[in-house]
DNA sequence: TGTTTAGGTGAACAATTGATCATTGTCAAG
DNA sequence: CTTGACAATGATCAATTGTTCACCTAAACA
């Protein structure tokens, strides 16, 4: 495959993210309109030096029959060739037994998958997922609804944590200054308690958040 | 979804087919070829009718673009054995220039795998996500570098938006009451404007947000 | 200097293609 | 017996869309 001008990979680039969104080929007009061309021909002109290249097919008077040749690419339901390690994170809706407990199926109510890179997520551990409940953390930007990844880990002065209170799982603030026991806090200014740091409390720290809206 | 009759079913079926082998859609001249049928307008009845069932979209007046509703998606082969849906969503970090420019590593920074059920995403729209940039919808309790993953369709009134404005990709909030044009606003008390929707001017409607901790 | 290649304007044309009108017939449900 | 959904014909219209012709500029090249 020979290489293209810079024009011609815009365009080329274009045809595909068009097809990736909106499922089907852009018209030429469309293309011509997205660069801002005052002639169709301007279009047309690249679309013949993209065929002459073999990089694109099309059916000669047909509207929106592209083809792309992708050398390397499969076809379409490309799973991520790149392999980027993904974390299968079961969804739990209450962890008040002390702990996720992956047999009964009852306190499953979902799975997320979340791409290691973009979360940094570590593969070796058993992340799980929380929906929030309460306004215990607003002021950190976590509200009701809410889903909470957890990776079960032990905690750092700042992070925010998965804890077992009073038969309850929620969600704290974990806090320890220079040599001082540790302590939980909730993050809204109208719940200023306090929580001591008992035994297997802290279930794991908080890596990021997910709301549908 | 409702029941189909025999020659809806077989309708959805070649286009489906056609799709799948052609790469693009058919006509409906191409459908009515393949039926033998003597006039166009038996194909419109039955698209009208799959429609009206919500099995497949179109888009009025334009050559070729369907879009088929697939409430159980046969078309990928599922990677995870428990068999949760999940969507594989490229991550852009700029799409500035008016659409997610693939050619650029720099334009996509990772990927999100998320299951359908736990988000409420449909498989058969082409999502993607955004990192957002400022403070523009802190009301909305989205803040600077979460990521949100759009999802390319109409906005309705309330929807949160990813709409290019001066060549610039921000999330706005589409505001449309009874009868009036529709505008976009800045979910920030100390953002006040307004913005007129214009032309291909919403890319998307945000389904969720994820932020790393 | 002439020639090719890339990139583009502007106008006009013609094929493709979707949409619509009027009309016919079948069949099951109320 | 009427109503409504389903299926289809036949003709026509109008919008979408691809194509082409003539012409222009600039850079690269031998």
């Amino acid at each position: 495959m020979k290489d293209l001008t810079t024009r011609q990979q815009e365009i080329l680039t274009f045809i595909e993210h068009y097809e990736w969104r909106n499922g089907f080929w852009p018209s030429i007009r469309d293309i011509q309109e997205q660069f801002g061309f005052a002639s169709t021909n301007a279009v047309m002109g690249h679309l013949r030096a993209l065929e002459k290249k073999e990089m694109i097919e099309r059916i000669p008077g047909q509207a929106r029959t592209f083809r792309i040749n992708r050398p390397d690419a499969p076809e379409k339901p490309e799973i991520p060739e790149d392999a980027t390690e993904v974390v299968d994170i079961p969804v739990m809706g209450d962890i008040a037994a002390g702990y996720p407990d992956r047999v009964e199926p009852a306190g499953e109510i979902g799975r997320l998958q979340v791409d290691i890179q973009s979360a940094g997520f570590s593969s070796r551990r058993r992340s799980f997922a929380l929906q929030v409940r309460g306004e215990s953390m607003v002021d950190a930007e976590i509200y009701d609804g809410d889903m909470v990844i957890i990776e079960p880990r032990d905690a750092y002065d700042g992070d925010i944590v998965a804890a077992l209170i009073d038969g309850e799982t929620t969600l704290k603030r974990y806090i320890q200054k220079g040599g001082e026991p540790p302590y939980l806090k909730a993050e809204n200014k109208f719940y200023p308690e306090l929580y001591p740091v008992t035994e297997l409390c802290v279930q794991g720290v908080a890596k990021a958040v997910v709301r549908s809206l």
